[in-house]
DNA sequence: CCTCGATCGGACAACGTTGTCAGACAGGTA
DNA sequence: TACCTGTCTGACAACGTTGTCCGATCGAGG
């Protein structure tokens, strides 16, 4: 900055005028700073502004997802660095793996690089660290789980009023044993999916049955092994209800191994690419996930623009998508 | 840091020490000054500190992608995170839907914020802003797309030779009208996909057919269309080469609708998840994502450590993998 | 030609931290 | 006791920027 003063023949100050836009500076003095930041390649650097400004923002987010290859987090995060884009702001990712050690460790990362806001996909319970954070000002949103504090704003999916229209879905196609397969219990989403697939039970008069539940399924091969579980007992399921994507994949792919999948029925909570071209198309549960990071991002700039108030719970819809699978009559 | 200086009765200097783990203070201060930043919540400003330390390292690095959300790219930064981590950086990820504004936009975000490094998958032409970045000395790697200067690291996978494999795997099945379907040809991947079609149906001794080319297929609707179009014709292709994920999608979804699907062989470029799932499971030419990010990062900080020497191009191999739609014989 | 007001430019300090360097102190030796 | 060595500790300045504030300059009016 003091080499491209000295090349337009201005203080530094007038330089800095010039590159933040600032009103005051005349027309041949200008142009002239500009040409010398041409000239000279000069980067305005952000750091030490912010360190100088007085309201010290970095003009940069800390987005703390499961994991940011997954669909899920990744569209999440896409619809987030575009509201993030037109604020000129930045979106430092990170993976959680579900790990409280690692969130915290991200979180730790995010402070001491002075993130302007956290969004955050919490897991189970760390909610110290996140108390932490709170302490420091960081304005903080949470989303898909909902807060461990009532006092944080959050944006969530509907998921046991979804896993009740999953259920009551294969319900009126006469099913009267369905299966239930969820991801450990420890989850919010997950506990709550199961609360709506008993709710849905209970409705119709159905007695739950807890050698049709299996609670702690984490992943694709652990739904295949216990679908062919379910499947191979005595009075086997005629439908399913799977909590979550992976799951679902599983669940499909031992259906297919048994020749079961055009006999049970399936719905699935989460959408999924290709989820029409399989063979039956996948009926499933879908969440809006772009809006919910959309609205997250809506929520943290608000409170960053200083809006206060009570703490806002957004709680978005969800959507069943009749593709087959989930319309398959009982026999 | 001066309040925690107060509190534990040293000087901030003190502080600085025992917070960056440097030698030279003893047992009594050091624990006073732990608990001072303790009681006092005092998160050390690494934005502070990256501009007075003498590397001015921000540990952050900037990665731009095409799309945060789509799988190879959320792949990609996945690996690029796991490396990053062990060195306590963190990453900015960006998307620039091939478009050189937004390209340009994002480097010179990064650039303000004085990224130590960046990993960058091209755009088609934007060379000029590129070059700035290198004239200011910051590292670069080009993922993806080979760089447009030789003299820049880089880590791509041989396209031209996956997509011969992809053509002949099906010329050896007795198919001798083998369409493409690709995407715009100014991708440099794309091109030397294209190229790889031609040179397998030269080595097998066959004209290339124009008519059976279709080169500027950007997304599934026009892929599918194309497809449509293609077997329209009165001497219509018995086997496709796509040439990307979204292409090879939308051809499964046209073939289906022909109920050609088990009559028309087919390769794609790009494993995707629940191709081994679909009617007929889909032969593919997969890429080593994971390993082309751990390349890219591993660079990068050989880089960062101050590693000369000419720049690396590493060039990954592919690999086929048989599922079916790709073993279909011809008539 | 002088004065006044409005407008623009620049010197200085400070943001939170760390590199440099000199001073303080303890312990050992002559 | 005087002196020296080595180990800790702290004062100061500086990283690149901007907020504050005062002084300079210019144009218009008397």
């Amino acid at each position: 900055m003091r080499d491209v003063a000295a090349l337009a023949g201005v203080s530094v100050k007038t330089v800095s005028r010039v590159v933040n836009g600032e009103a005051g500076v005349r027309e041949p003095l200008t142009s002239r700073v500009q040409k010398a930041v041409f000239l000279l390649d000069y980067r305005h650097n952000l750091t030490a502004s912010s360190l100088r400004r007085s309201d010290g923002k970095t003009a940069s987010i800390g987005l703390l997802l499961e994991d940011v290859a997954n669909p899920f987090s990744s569209t999440l995060h896409r619809a987030i660095e575009d509201f993030a884009r037109a604020r000129a702001t930045l979106v430092f990712a990170g993976s959680s793996d579900e790990d409280a050690d690692r969130e915290r460790e991200l979180l730790r990362a995010f402070a001491v690089r002075r993130v302007d806001g956290l969004i955050i996909v919490p897991t189970n319970r760390n909610q110290e660290s996140l108390g932490q954070e709170r302490r420091l000002g960081t304005p903080l949103v949470f989303v898909d789980r909902p807060a461990g504090f009532a006092n944080v704003d959050s944006v969530t999916s509907d998921n046991r009023g979804g896993a009740e229209d999953a259920v009551r879905h294969m319900l009126e196609r006469g099913h009267r044993r369905i299966g239930f397969l969820g991801d450990l219990q420890t989850i919010t989403t997950a506990n709550e999916r199961y609360r709506g697939y008993a709710d849905a039970l209970a409705s119709a008069g159905l007695a739950l049955d807890p050698a049709l539940v299996r609670k702690s399924v984490t992943d694709t091969d652990a739904a295949d092994a216990a679908t062919m579980d379910l499947l191979a007992s005595a009075t086997p399921p005629t439908a399913l209800f799977t909590g979550q994507n992976l799951i679902t994949i599983g669940a499909v792919r031992a259906l297919r191994r048994l020749g079961a999948q055009h006999r049970v029925a399936l719905v699935g909570f989460d959408d999924f690419t290709l989820a029409d071209l399989l063979e039956p198309a996948i009926t499933v549960i879908a969440q809006e996930v772009t809006e919910m990071g959309r609205k997250a991002a809506e929520l943290l700039f608000s409170r960053l623009d200083g809006e206060g108030g009570e703490a806002q719970h957004v709680v978005m819809q969800t959507e069943l998508i009749e593709r087959g699978s989930g319309e398959i009559q009982a026999p």
